[in-house]
DNA sequence: CGTCTGACGCACG
DNA sequence: GCGTGCGCCAGAC
C-alpha cells in the first residue's frame, strides 16, 4: 500500500488529519469518544466518517494515538477490526478498566468524553 | 467519469 | 430501544 498521498497540496486535508490526531492524544486514559464528536469539534461536524478513515492511518503516526478510545455514537467498537485481531480492541480497552459487553462500551454515557465541552 | 464502499450519524417509524 | 434509509466525503476500481 502506498506510504502516504497527502504530499500533494491537501493543505486543508493535512490540517483535519492534525487536528483528529491532536485531540486523539487528549483523550484521558479510561474513557471514550466518538468519532462525530472529533469531527464536530474540529469544525467537521460531517466529516465522521474521515475520522474513522484517519484513525486508520494513526498507526502511521510517529506517536500513540489511542484509537481504541474511539468508538461511534452508540459506544460500539466498529473499529476492532482495525486492530490486528478481533479482539485487540477490546483488550486494551478492558485493560484501562472499561467494561465492554456485545461490543459495546459498558455506561458508555459517564466514560464519554466530549474533546470540546470537557476541554478546559 | 460513474459507482461502490466505509473505524459515521441522523431522521423516521 | 432497534432496524432501515439516506446524506456525507474521500478512495478504490
Amino acid at each position: 500500500m502506498k506510504k502516504i498521498s497527502w504530499n500533494q497540496p491537501k493543505e486543508k486535508n493535512e490540517d483535519f488529519f492534525s487536528r483528529v490526531y491532536d485531540i486523539a492524544r487528549m483523550i484521558p486514559y479510561g474513557r471514550v469518544t466518538s468519532y462525530g464528536a472529533i469531527a464536530r469539534c474540529i469544525g467537521s461536524p460531517q466529516g465522521a466518517r474521515m475520522v474513522g478513515w484517519a484513525m486508520n492511518q494513526a498507526n502511521s503516526q510517529r506517536d500513540f494515538i489511542p484509537a481504541h478510545r474511539v468508538v461511534n455514537r452508540t459506544g460500539m467498537l466498529s473499529g476492532k477490526h482495525h486492530f490486528g485481531g478481533p479482539r485487540v480492541m477490546q483488550e486494551l480497552l478492558e485493560s484501562e478498566g472499561i467494561g465492554i459487553e456485545d461490543d459495546r462500551v459498558v455506561n458508555f454515557r459517564s466514560l464519554f468524553w466530549d474533546p470540546c465541552s470537557e476541554l478546559i
